[in-house]
DNA sequence: GTTGACCTTAGAGTTAACTCTAAGCTTATA
DNA sequence: TATAAGCTTAGAGTTAACTCTAAGGTCAAC
């Protein structure tokens, strides 16, 4: 039985976050000590671990929470329960991926644009490229 | 000279958001009627323009008031003082973009190997990944 | 039997960029 | 002149996921 430091340690995850994550009800201490002391047995561990690995690849809390939930009872859920959430996510990475890039284009050609030079900015291509909107061609 | 609601219908920008952007010493109205309506010049309308092709580019509200500042006192700054915002804007979107993209690849790999089909997740290899830390996937 | 480290709780603070509300003026139209 | 639409301000609320604080209780060691 670990005390919450021990899971923290052993997690990565700080004391703090253990306990904001059993506040919204992902995580439980399986045991309390008489003067209320959590501690976590193994499965509890294996709990945390799931959480931590799910939020590693980019679910939200309310996700996981979902996921949790078929985790405990994998026979009352379908594996499209599951893909249903882990394609819902893809999604979401990907618009976000796709904007992103769209910024580092941009930024990319803005560098290439300007000299970076000690000189004044009077000239300065990425000022004259933000005020023009960035060239009229490709806005979308 | 324009009232806010007309600016905002011209920048796509409401007229909260542009009050708001005010509130942070972005923009301004050069004039305000009697009242103490605002009025917006052309000149005021090139501003908010800037300001929303920097924000469609990544750039925070701090960095834009940085661009600003270099964008009226060209003189007074040189180029590399616009490629040092434009660069850290870079590494930061490459820092996000790479996190994202590994997501991006995880979520796509536990998609393949899920047959997100309507029978009991027990033996679902999403939910096994999950539970072995991914290590299946690293593996890979 | 006293340090000092660790634990508990409720609740406030953080971050960014909005987004909205309330209460009261102003302006345009009918 | 009445009504509606739009403007003003200060300030509160939203979102997600923490992060920290205060005030106090507990525990092992010396
Ligand atoms: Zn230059
Ligand atoms: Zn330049
Ligand atoms: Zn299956
Ligand atoms: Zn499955």
């Amino acid at each position: 039985m670990l005390k919450i430091s021990e899971l923290a340690e052993q997690t990565g995850l700080s004391a703090h976050t253990l306990r904001y994550y059993e506040k919204h009800g992902l995580i439980n201490a399986s045991n309390r000590s008489a003067a209320g002391y959590r501690f976590y047995t193994d499965l509890d561990v294996r709990r945390v671990q799931f959480v931590k690995t799910a939020r590693n690849t980019g679910f939200s809390l309310a996700d996981i929470g979902q996921l949790l939930s078929i985790r405990v009872d994998k026979q009352s859920h379908s594996c499209q329960d599951v893909t249903d959430i882990t394609q819902k996510k893809l999604l979401e990475v990907n618009a976000k991926l796709a904007e992103l890039q769209s910024m580092q284009q941009t930024l990319e050609l803005l560098l290439e644009s300007c000299c970076g030079g000690p000189e004044n900015a009077t000239h300065c291509s990425i000022m004259e490229a933000l005020d023009a909107g960035l060239s009229r061609e490709d806005e979308n």
